[in-house]
DNA sequence: GGTATGCGTGAGAGCGCTCTCCCAATCCTG
DNA sequence: CAGGATTGGGAGAGCGCTCTCACGCATACC
């Protein structure tokens, strides 16, 4: 269990660590022979390159960081094993590392410093606070750096989104063609881009809707759908802004007497596996979770092949997913 | 925006590049002024360490793997963030990455280099496959591997389990004080040490009950309770295995007509978020996953720090949540 | 035949750190 | 007070790799 390094390979090849280093890296202009005598070596000696070491001359850690909130915030949310999944399709062929984070105490100044340190050539911020001063920090510092989710305030940082906008506005239109006649909604925390986007896109397709305010959380969904029946008792159809809220919405639509959808239409957001337990099963936008993600990941990857390259910022469309609960 | 080397430290301070270092590792026997020196030293240049360099001579990468199976088998798994959050818990503080990876084919051949070459310490497989050949490997090579929940079959390994055995005989206890007369249980797959325990504890407690085979997922749940009710009309309790297939099988429960928990009574196994987002919310056992994760990353580094050190198993106890369900 | 051009190869200088020596200074003991 | 034991600090050797540079050897041109 001794480690070979790339000294022997040359040594066994009978070439220079040189060009030992340059098959092994893929470089053109070796002579086909020598090539071949090499990658003989290395299969022979069961060689394997030092990371560090490479690291050391490279300045490249091969890692990249997903900053996530902590796992509160996290609980219950279905995106992030897809977002993982498709972090991880990008990034695995090019044998870079992904390194979780988890948002506490001190943990966006580690990140920082990982980054700073070189052991980490880029982050992945999900869930950010809004008020969090990390992503300015980051772009100041010249640091490769994704956010999913458009900033609150604009600002020059590379995003991926999906329309949240066009989304709510999907909802709004199925709603309409259900001939709902008197149509609400459950927003999700105005402080956020999410929130507010999916108000103003569904308050764009039905500007009449009833308003009742929730914070995405299935509690807040809960509190939201009492409160709705109790000052609109004759709604018939209701946008939720996400399916953890309508997964808590729907009981009390039951408990209050309302079948779903004969009585009360809901549409949900997100398409989360909250959307496959609530019952009936809810019509929702999707999201495509796992493109946005690989996406956010090339965008990264491109950032740390090309530190000045000018922010960008890739819009995703949502899908209508008809299921039965309207 | 220059890199600041221990070098430079140990210049800016007045002392050698080896006490610098010493400080930085907070090495005992360094004088208290040099050592003040030099964190001023430190705090004056913002010097941060290398970590590729120090990993290049200390073989140690400071970073630990996360084995998970695909999106598809992980999908509606309610324990990711959890785990994660238990194992940042730990690692965190001592500066170790948490590198996320999801099976793939070639992954786990990925991991064994990784771990092989020194870029990972260790690994903590989760939901690995029973038949899947690593962690024998892993072991045979004797490389630090802690696994989540016991091994199919006996072997040497490091693992961290609740008592599932046990789990499923509280249910088991609970469902007999309710005086439920006709007791049912929808299994997980017996090919998974937590399928057959579970099956197994729950017998031990309620030997005459009645058997349906599930695999953990939403849908065998609902498959297995349609052929449940079918097989045996007068069932007023039943055992589910998974709070996810428990998910899946209370609706078809209310849809043929039964009350829960009046006509019957449920118990599921868990405590995921599935179990809150059952309608009405599931009586479960539930395991501390958190503190699971968070003790498989102590094993972990246990076993990096004394790499021939014995295998342990740590099991932890279940405890029955009572919600609504029975 | 001599200079220019090119390409493949090897030598060797680091990357930033840790850690083992070794030396100097201080302490204890008889 | 001499001798050994103990302690703190510095010098320097590497860890394994990449990459620049210079060199040798073809091929090409005048």
């Amino acid at each position: 269990m001794k480690r070979v390094t790339l000294e022997e390979v040359a040594r066994v090849a009978g070439v220079s660590r040189a060009t030992a280093s340059r098959v092994v890296n893929g470089a053109s202009s070796v002579d086909e022979s020598l090539r071949h005598a090499v990658q003989k070596a290395i299969s022979s000696t069961g060689y394997l390159p030092n990371i560090a070491a490479r690291s050391l001359v490279t300045r490249r850690a091969a890692a990249i960081g997903l900053l996530l909130p902590d796992e509160r915030r996290m609980d219950g949310d279905p995106h992030l094993a897809s977002v993982v999944s498709g972090v991880t399709r990008v990034v695995r062929p090019l044998g870079i590392h992904l390194v979780l984070m988890m948002t506490g105490p001190g943990t966006r100044a580690q990140a920082m410093s990982d980054l700073r340190c070189g052991r980490l050539d880029g982050v992945i911020l999900v869930h950010t606070d809004p008020a969090d001063p990390v992503p300015g920090e980051l772009i100041a510092a010249g640091l490769p750096v994704v956010l999913a989710g458009r900033p609150l305030k604009p600002m020059p940082i590379t995003y991926v989104d999906v329309n949240q906008t066009a989304g709510a506005a999907m909802a709004g239109r199925r709603l309409k063609s259900l001939r709902c006649s008197r149509i609400a909604t459950i927003t999700g925390p105005q402080d956020t881009p999410a929130g507010q986007d999916r108000l103003a896109g569904f308050l764009a397709e039905v500007p009449d809707a009833v308003v009742v305010h929730g914070d995405f959380t299935r509690q807040s969904g809960i509190t939201a759908m009492q409160k709705l029946l109790r000052c609109c008792p004759d709604v018939d159809g209701v946008f939720i802004a996400s399916d953890l809220m309508a997964n808590g919405a729907i009981p009390v639509l039951h408990r209050n007497g309302r079948k779903v959808p004969d009585d009360v239409a809901v549409v949900g957001f997100d398409d989360s596996s909250a959307a496959l337990t609530s019952e009936p099963e809810l019509t929702t936008v999707r999201q495509p979770i796992t493109d946005m993600a690989a996406e956010m990941a090339r965008q990264l990857l491109r950032q740390i092949a090309e530190p000045r390259s000018p922010a960008t910022s890739v819009v995703f469309e949502p899908t209508l997913v008809v299921r039965d609960s309207g």
